[in-house]
RNA sequence: UCCUCAAUAGCUCAGUCGGUAGAGCAUGCGGCUGUUAACCGCAGGGUCGUAGGUUCGAGUCCUACUUGAGGAGCCA
């Protein structure tokens, strides 16, 4: 039996009226199967696009009986000739010549034709990219990524790989995960009976790294725009549905510029980002707004049809107090803004994403530009419907007797951040960056609830699974 | 870590006032010449999360534990 070569589905769905008569070859895993007497439908789908192609064979095929007792979940090769259908579902379909059998399933396969849970498909984690749901989600994923790169390439900043193993905890962003080589059942003791870390692989305490921000600003002050895309850790016990242990964030970073470039940039970004995806993914995103969320394409459409709110942080608590709302938590100047205050902005007040910035500098970082009335620093939030928090960023302190008297306050080590201040020091300039969680960008664009459904093997507290 | 809720067939769920287990899908067998989460018939499939307790009797009520989900905190 000689096949010819393959072509993937995605290149018929554009080809297919050229090829009306012709025999071509695809592969592909079987998605769902009906048979009848003499005949049946195989859906096709070999994952270079959302939809499947419908595969009609016949009592004509040798290996008829085994072919229309296949499992759902089979891994075959498929010869036959392209058919228009005009009245159909589907604008064309192929009339099978030949059906060879790759790899059979078997009848436990978990995943049947009706829907499942997100809950139960977490379990299967192996198999989930082969339902719609997450067949669409992770293809997002893939672009999203790349319009991310594109966005900043395009535009001429600099990506930089900052190390995933620091020895920096970026001013306590969040609680780290501990990198080491040592015994732990009977590590190295100093003299006075602490661990000692001088025998550990880098001869101090290191962990993964909780932010990149730090690490990338002196390439900002060398290239001018930069930023990071990687990996990022928290050992948080946090157990909601938008933390993860692992997750992916951007960085950017730019020289020359305030929190007003800083701003215009992450706003020009995420517009920039969602409209890619929606040009690129789009049936993937017809099939999430009808199935996962059905006021995703107006929500994005908001997003990219009107400017994004900006009120100060003072002006959000004011709005807040005149609101009339019962909030859980009292709102007072000083105080963080919680996630119901958020909500209440973000969602019932604007309806679309709003810039809170000029928080209080006691509940913001030390790298944090303060500003001219000396309580407030230059740092921004943005604020979706949905998600809340998905951008955190700031214009960064540029004045070095300003920043060294913060590190100060605060009682950080001054040896630790040394070379930090130095960038103060040889040149500094004005620069700003933020960071976006990739995987909130994820939710806020598809429209799935929880960031365990857009990772493909999310690590949470208590899970590691795969 | 705290609060709330949940756990019943492979999956999604129902199970009334405490009286001994049900449906759809999936699976197996059979039927059907154009299906689209196909349809029709038959069949198999259960330690009701675990351990105690109350009761003549517990899927159902009580206690503890386990696991999961949602919310909060922390943040991206």
């Amino acid at each position: 039996m000689i096949f010819m070569e393959r072509i993937e589905i995605s290149k018929l769905n554009q080809t297919y009226a050229r090829l009306v008569g012709e025999e071509v070859a695809v592969c592909g895993w079987v998605k769902t199967l009906r048979d009848s007497k003499n005949f049946g439908f195989i859906e096709l789908n070999d994952g270079s696009c959302f939809s499947n192609l419908q595969v009609v064979f016949d009592d004509k095929l040798d290996n008829f009986s085994e072919i229309r007792k296949l499992n759902v979940g089979s891994a075959l090769r498929v010869q036959g000739k392209v058919v228009e259908t005009p009245q159909a579902k589907q604008p064309y379909e192929i009339h099978a010549t030949q059906i060879v059998v790759e790899g059979a399933s078997v009848p436990e396969y978990p995943l049947q034709k009706k829907r499942h849970s997100f809950e139960y498909l977490r379990t299967i984690a192996h198999l989930r990219p082969r339902t719609n749901t997450f067949s669409a989600v992770f293809r997002i994923r893939s672009v999203l990524a790349h319009a991310i790169h594109k966005f900043f390439q395009d535009r001429g900043f600099v990506y930089v790989h900052t190390p995933i193993i620091t020895t920096s905890d970026c001013e306590g962003a969040g609680a780290m995960f501990q990198v080491t080589t040592l015994d732990l059942v009977n590590p190295p003791k100093t003299p006075s009976g602490e661990i000692d870390y001088a025998e550990d692989f880098f001869g101090k305490r290191t962990s993964l790294t909780v932010s990149g921000q730090l690490a990338v600003e002196p390439y900002c002050l060398a290239f001018g725009k930069v930023y990071t895309f990687g990996p990022t850790f928290r050992a948080e016990n946090s157990n909601t549905t938008r933390h993860a242990a692992e997750f992916w964030m951007i960085e950017p970073e730019i020289a020359f510029a305030d929190l007003n470039d800083d701003m215009k940039l992450a706003e020009e970004m995420i517009r920039y980002i969602i409209g890619d995806v929606m040009d690129r993914c789009k049936d993937e995103m017809d099939f999430l707004n009808k199935f996962v969320d059905n006021e995703l394409y107006e929500r994005l459409n908001k997003v990219l049809n009107s400017e994004f709110g900006c009120i100060t942080y003072t002006e959000a608590i004011d709005l807040l107090k005149k609101s009339g709302q019962n909030f859980q938590f009292p709102v007072e100047w000083g105080c963080d803004l919680q996630t119901e205050h958020e909500r209440y902005l973000t969602e019932q007040l604007m309806k679309k994403p709003l810039f809170v910035i000029n928080y209080p500098k006691e509940i913001k970082a030390f790298y944090m530009r303060i500003n001219d009335d000396n309580r407030t620093v230059a740092a921004m939030d943005l604020l979706v419907p949905g998600i809340g928090e998905i951008i955190g960023g700031s214009q960064r302190e540029d004045r070095y007797d300003v920043l060294e008297n913060r590190i100060k306050e605060l009682g950080l080590n001054m040896e630790e951040y040394q070379w930090y201040l130095d960038m103060r020091r040889f040149g500094g300039a004005p620069h700003a960056g933020f960071g976006l969680g990739f995987e909130r960008m994820m939710m806020y664009i598809t429209g799935m609830q929880n960031i365990r459904d857009v990772i493909p093997y999310p690590r949470t507290v208590n899970n590691a699974e795969f």
